[in-house]
DNA sequence: CCGGAAACCGAACGCCTTCCAGTTTCCGGG
DNA sequence: CCCGGAAACTGGAAGGCGTTCGGTTTCCGG
């Protein structure tokens, strides 16, 4: 098995099919990904330096396909901001499995500039004070990841203890959906919520 | 070395230790723990069913510290769950190295009952609808999650490139500090955003 | 045309999680 | 009071994963 003629591997390529193993398997590991690829496991420390580099392949091919390139910015701020975080969240959606690495895995290189340049744009021209828009954006980053955790972790289960000994707690758990339409409406909700208090805090307010 | 007149082991101190080694080295091993019991990983075992089981401990360790005892629910509804997530954030804040577990284990028991019905209690009272109170905790709890593993992410690193291509964005990374501030300025605005957010909710608005 | 670099493989190392057999100690029912 | 089964720990080993290294063949620039 010696050079093979046109090469199998390129970074593009581990990233999408490491985004594959993940969506099929769950979880992401090293042998898994070399089979995905036709490939010896050694191959891939020839196009990335370990496993982080993997995960950041992965962000970079996730967000490079929902990045934001098809976004509208040129409607009012808090709509263009909540049709982004949507697009942001959905993209977490669509790969289930890579949420939980992508999450705790730290981000190396800053490659979404050009959609943080669009959004610092937004919201400075919306009226926001330019110490503002950073923590903003953090803030509403922070939550659509913890919102993407949310999503993907297994229902809790609610044990019938409850019922007696919390009584309130039982009483807006009934009111409350166990399938996946529970964590896109939190989501929505803490959203719109959020965008309303950032509102609040534009000058003519 | 055979069974020990006392026990050396308890889902309690294991908890505890695990807490412990993950502050001092940042990850959870099972050999590294073992040793901090002073005891052989398989020991382990007979208390615990897994890894994951350990984690879970650390948990329950973790929030029955600064769980929400010591939480002043008279206050009004909006200060209440103010001071109820930044409490949450510093119990997240006091053990870094424990944040990236816990966000992505998957919280086996629902032992935070005491909690939520404190929570589902006052927010009923502050007015809000019963099918409203759980998104909203979910939001906020989403919210608080994404901000530890924020808080706990090393800074990240702003090319140079930046500040040619991309202007607005340079212009409000120079108002943005890179110390620990950052992240608890960004969770302290999005806290109060959000919660301004929910009070529009209320039915008096 | 040739020599160095590139792309892959096979094997091996170290570490981690988990399980199993063995040894000693505890404890409750007759 | 005693004795048999369960409990608590040790040592060792299996299996998996991430990573590295040396070897082989192919590509490509000077």
């Amino acid at each position: 098995m010696p050079r093979p003629r046109t090469p199998l591997l390129d970074r593009r390529r581990i990233g999408a099919a490491a985004l594959r193993v993940v969506d099929e398997q769950g979880t992401l590991t090293i042998p898994a990904l070399a089979r995905a690829l036709g490939v010896a496991p050694s191959a891939l420390y020839h196009h990335v330096s370990g496993r982080d580099e993997i995960i950041s392949l992965m962000r970079e091919e996730l967000t490079g396909a929902t990045g934001g390139a098809d976004q509208d910015w040129s409607k009012p701020w808090d709509q263009a901001l909540e049709a982004w975080a949507r697009s942001y969240l959905a993209a977490f959606a669509a790969h289930p499995g890579a949420v939980p690495l992508l999450a705790v895995a730290p981000l190396a290189e800053p490659f979404m500039h050009a959609m943080y340049e669009k959004v610092a744009e937004l919201l400075l021209s919306a009226g926001f004070a330019e110490a503002q828009v950073m923590p903003l954006v953090n803030a509403l980053e922070s939550f659509i990841l913890g919102s993407a955790l949310d999503m993907v972790s297994p229902p809790v289960m609610v044990s019938d203890v409850t019922r007696e000994t919390a009584p309130h707690l039982s009483a807006v758990l009934d009111q409350t959906p166990t399938d996946h339409t529970r964590a896109e409406h939190s989501f929505t909700l803490g959203l719109r919520a959020m965008l309303t208090g950032f509102g609040h805090l534009l000058p003519d307010n």
